[in-house]
DNA sequence: CCAGAAC
């Protein structure tokens, strides 16, 4: 059970609340036939959250033989990348969306009435109670710069928020470096060229499930001349371990760096020679995409205006700090308004939001002038999120636009009550910003109306096309109108996507921001090579410093326990993950952005999207086992153009994999051992070093 | 394996 390791007790049970009970009553319920394990309560579980729905709704030990079969088919769905369980297409058309088996089973009626009247409401007016506290709190001595992040919501989806500022300043300059001009226009030398060849993105791909694909061929609009084929180079994508070499030709720079001995590091890496039996994870380096390369200071001169977004949309920008267009947002913005399919890779905090959300809300718009907002409407746009977090930073940044030319917004996410969701949605909205999970659920309950999305957003799209995200996230897209416009957009942007991109976009312009590698930012970082018994001593001499620290951590149960650790050293500390409640996650997370803490130990739920002004040191407690992980967990720092630094803490043996990891990240850190006391820490956590720099 | 995402 959960033992308190350490002695003044209490605040794990503040900040921690420990799920056994629930999970071990799951445990036995959601095992299916078909695992090892089977039958022996209390023993692992078969896997993901994801799994446990099967067997959760539909418990009596009678039904086993039909789950088996549902578990059978959803086994081979995976494996054949579709979600058909009858062996009927997924996607002739719209029919799918009444009622397909798989649903009916794992949403029976009385299940989720159950779920309605017992749980809702007790919980309801439990978080009513803690955002209250919060609201109280945070109105004092706030910086008035920051209001934004307290969780207000819980009242009125639909109330036009007063300050919008989870973005950069914009007034630093966190665009990429001017410095380099090869080319004079970011779009203008591709227009010409038009061999207007129809789309052929993917086509070479081999199992591409003709069915699904047909009726792509006469969407509506579109009506656009495809351009020429910038995005997605046709080479089939590469399975993990075929890949000749985890750099593609795409990634030409830095020479200048020692190069490791190549030969036979570069085709081992993956390989399963590797310091831990089982290496079955590996990161895989997949390819990145070819993209059009966008001129910083091509656009120097834009405004939003320029871009065809009407005035209320201008100045709602404005307000929200975005006086002029960020490039990837000058990039992005006129053909997501042209209707075009968009894939966009913008460096962290580059202002991929915006860039998105402005023209969604415009698009929205112009296909609703004239008619009136209907009661009752169902959404005409989706935006998809891995966490609820970043779906609430996300609202906060597009609800403001959304207002400002009378459209609403609402969030759609779980660990909160379903209510006040379902209200708004019964009022009808125009924006949905949400999670999957959530968004499938309410979905399915009928709740939920997609079929008259005509823009979807994919928000780290590559993390959303991985194992457990991909098939719900395929589901819900297949869900929204037919031909409707898909947006994919990520930091880290790569083939990874191409099974979304296969089934779901047409011709798709892809889009990056020239000159914008990691090495561009202004992010120092560090590897330190540590003894592990020396790691919880040299954490907390890291952590023990002035600006805001976050902390990564693997697992949550390591999250939790370095937090404690920190308060109980006297450093005061917050944990984020997702064994904590919705509403202490919220609230952790809005005491780092106030500052009324300073350390946040996180798992990777913070490491993608997340802003937090000002966060000077990210340290990794656990090196990240992939190289985009690494990349979005730094992004937290050096934002909107600040400094910021970077440590992370490995052990002896794991330097090789880290120095190769590195390599694919193209990030250059040096190596420095480090002892428990050395002055390397304290310059790490700026005790003697001078902060100002 | 972990992390994340629904009741």
């Amino acid at each position: 059970m959960p033992k308190n390791k350490k002695p003044a007790g209490g605040r794990a049970a503040k900040n921690f609340e420990p799920r056994y009970a629930a999970k071990t009553s799951y445990q036995d319920r959601k095992r299916r036939p078909g695992d090892s394990s089977v039958g022996k309560p209390g023993s692992k579980s078969p896997g993901h959250r994801g799994y446990r729905a099967d067997a959760d709704t539909a418990a009596p030990k009678r039904r086993w033989s039909a789950e088996e079969k549902v578990g059978r088919d959803e086994a081979r769905a995976i494996r054949d990348g579709r979600p058909s369980r009858d062996g009927r297409p997924a996607r002739d058309g719209r029919p799918s969306r009444d009622g397909r088996p798989s649903r009916d089973q794992r949403f029976d009626r009385d299940a989720r009435g159950d779920g309605n009247r017992s749980d809702a409401p007790r919980r309801g007016a439990n978080l009513d109670r803690v955002d209250r506290d919060d609201r109280r709190s945070f109105g004092d001595g706030r910086p008035s710069y920051r209001s934004d992040d307290r969780p207000r919501r819980d009242r009125d989806d639909r109330r036009p928020s007063f300050r919008q500022d989870d973005r950069p300043q914009r007034s630093f300059d966190d665009r990429p470096r001017r410095d380099r001009d090869e080319r004079p226009a970011f779009r203008g030398d591709d227009r010409p060229r038009r061999d207007g060849g129809p789309r052929r993105s993917f086509e070479d791909r081999p199992q591409r499930s003709s069915d699904d694909r047909p009726r792509r061929d006469d969407r509506p609009r579109r009506s656009f001349e495809d351009r020429p084929q910038r995005s997605f180079d046709d080479r089939p994508r590469r399975d993990r371990d075929e890949r000749p070499a985890f750099r593609g030709d795409d990634r030409p720079r830095r020479d200048d760096r020692p190069r490791r001995t190549d030969g036979p590091s570069r085709s081992n890496w993956s390989a399963p020679v590797r310091d831990h039996a089982q290496e079955q994870r590996v990161d895989v380096v997949h390819e990145r995409l070819q993209a059009e390369a966008v001129q910083a200071e091509a656009v120097a001169g834009t405004t939003f205006g320029d871009l065809d977004l009407g005035q209320n949309i201008v100045k709602a920008l404005a307000e929200l700090g975005a006086a002029t267009p960020f490039p990837i947002q000058a990039a992005t913005i006129p053909p997501i308004l042209d209707g075009r399919d968009v894939l966009a890779r913008g460096r962290t905090g580059s202002g991929k939001t915006i860039a998105f959300g402005a023209p969604l809300v415009e698009a929205v718009l112009r296909s609703q002038a004239g008619s009136k907002r209907v009661f009752g409407r169902s959404p005409k746009a989706l935006i998809l999120a891995p966490t609820r977090e970043l779906a609430l930073q996300i609202d906060r940044t597009i609800q403001p636009i959304a207002r400002s030319v009378g459209l609403f917004t609402t969030q759609v996410y779980g660990g909160v009550p379903q209510a006040r969701q379902v209200g708004a949605l019964k009022k009808g909205v125009d924006i949905v910003i949400g999670t999957p999970g959530r968004i499938e659920d309410l979905q399915n309950q009928g709740k939920l109306d997609l079929s008259d999305v005509q823009i979807a957003v994919l928000d780290e799209a590559d993390h959303m096309c991985e194992l457990g995200f991909l098939e719900p996230v395929q589901r819900i897209l297949r869900f929204t109108e037919d031909g409707s416009q898909k947006l994919l957009f990520s930091a880290t942007l790569d083939r990874e996507v191409a099974a979304l991109v296969d089934e779901f976009l047409v011709n798709p312009a892809v889009y990056e921001v020239a000159g914008e590698d990691q090495d561009s930012g202004t992010i120092d970082h560090r590897v330190l090579v540590i003894d592990h018994r020396d790691k919880a001593e040299i954490l907390s001499s890291l952590v023990d410093r002035e600006g805001k620290t976050l902390v990564f951590a693997r697992t949550r149960a390591y999250a939790e326990m370095l937090s404690e650790q920190f308060d109980d050293a006297g450093i005061p500390a917050l944990a984020l993950h997702g064994d904590l409640n919705q509403a202490k996650r919220t609230r952790n997370l809005e005491k780092m952005t106030s500052g009324r803490v300073n350390v946040l130990v996180a798992t990777d739920v913070a490491a993608r999207g997340i802003h937090v002004d000002d966060i000077d040191l990210v340290i990794q407690a656990d090196a990240p086992d992939e190289y985009k992980t690494y990349l979005h967990r730094s992004g937290r720092t050096g934002r909107a153009g600040r400094s910021g630094t970077v440590v992370t803490l490995i052990t002896r043996q794991r330097r090789r994999r880290m120095q190769e990891l590195l390599d694919r990240a193209e990030i250059d850190a040096p190596f420095e051992e480090a002892r428990i006391g050395d002055d390397l820490l304290e310059e790490l956590s700026g005790r003697q070093v001078d902060p100002t720099r």
